[in-house]
DNA sequence: AATTTATATGCGAATAAGCGCATATCACTT
DNA sequence: AAGTGATATGCGCTTATTCGCATATAAATT
């Protein structure tokens, strides 16, 4: 019961949200999320640790950065129907759209990727 | 995105999680609801409230009575899935099978139904 | 080893969620 | 129309979430 809510509440957020849809596209680190969303660090950090609690995300380090991706196997037998309804919704969605936008001006690299918000 | 939020908003919740098993069995009245979940009549109204809203739940009078029931049709094209998941989650919960039980000796008419708590 | 860059986290403040109490509403009965 | 039983709701309190600031950790570079 305790997971199967965490799981539910994990998907309860709009940046949370935001950064599942972004992951959907392609694995991020954390200042790429930062940019693509145009969020702070601290809340790209704390939230993709809640997602990568509920099991929807892995993660691996590459140097210096943390790199984050989609769990398939994650989340249990939920994660194919939770992560489809996520697939399948939102993509018209402006918001959405606009960080999916960003993300492809992302650089993952450069003097100060933190620093410009 | 506010809908969708929404709707795994209201899944986020013990006791909404716990109405839901319940009406999956069969409709209750929301004195059978608390009754089966040994609550108080606000928390039961409250949630199911918040569970009409999220489109999970229908509503009709019976006389006296509101009568709860699943909307199949309601949580747009996601009602499927997530009711799917629900239907196939928590049966050996302990919790859950202890509300089911009380469910059957929950009783629908009688002096002070909601007195009782 | 000191510096730089990226990410994580303790703490506090603002906001929201959950729920009980009292009370209102609504339907039926007398 | 007054009373009774079932459900809904305004208000206030308690607890949980979210997030920013400052700082800590970690990996790479100098």
């Amino acid at each position: 019961m305790r997971d199967l809510i965490k799981v539910f509440k994990a998907l309860s957020d709009e940046t949370r949200i935001r950064i599942l849809k972004l992951l959907l596209e392609r694995e991020c680190c954390v200042c790429e999320v930062m940019q693509a969303l145009d969020i702070s660090q601290t809340r790209a950090s704390r939230n993709l640790g809640l997602l990568h609690d509920a099991g929807f995300v892995k993660s691996r380090r590459d140097g210096l950065w943390v790199v984050y991706s989609i769990d398939e196997e994650g989340v249990g037998r939920y994660s194919t129907s939770l992560l489809d309804i996520l697939r399948k919704s939102l993509d018209d969605n402006d918001i959405v759209a606009q960080d999916r936008e960003r993300l492809k001006q992302a650089v993952r690299v450069g003097p100060g990727c933190v620093q410009r918000r």
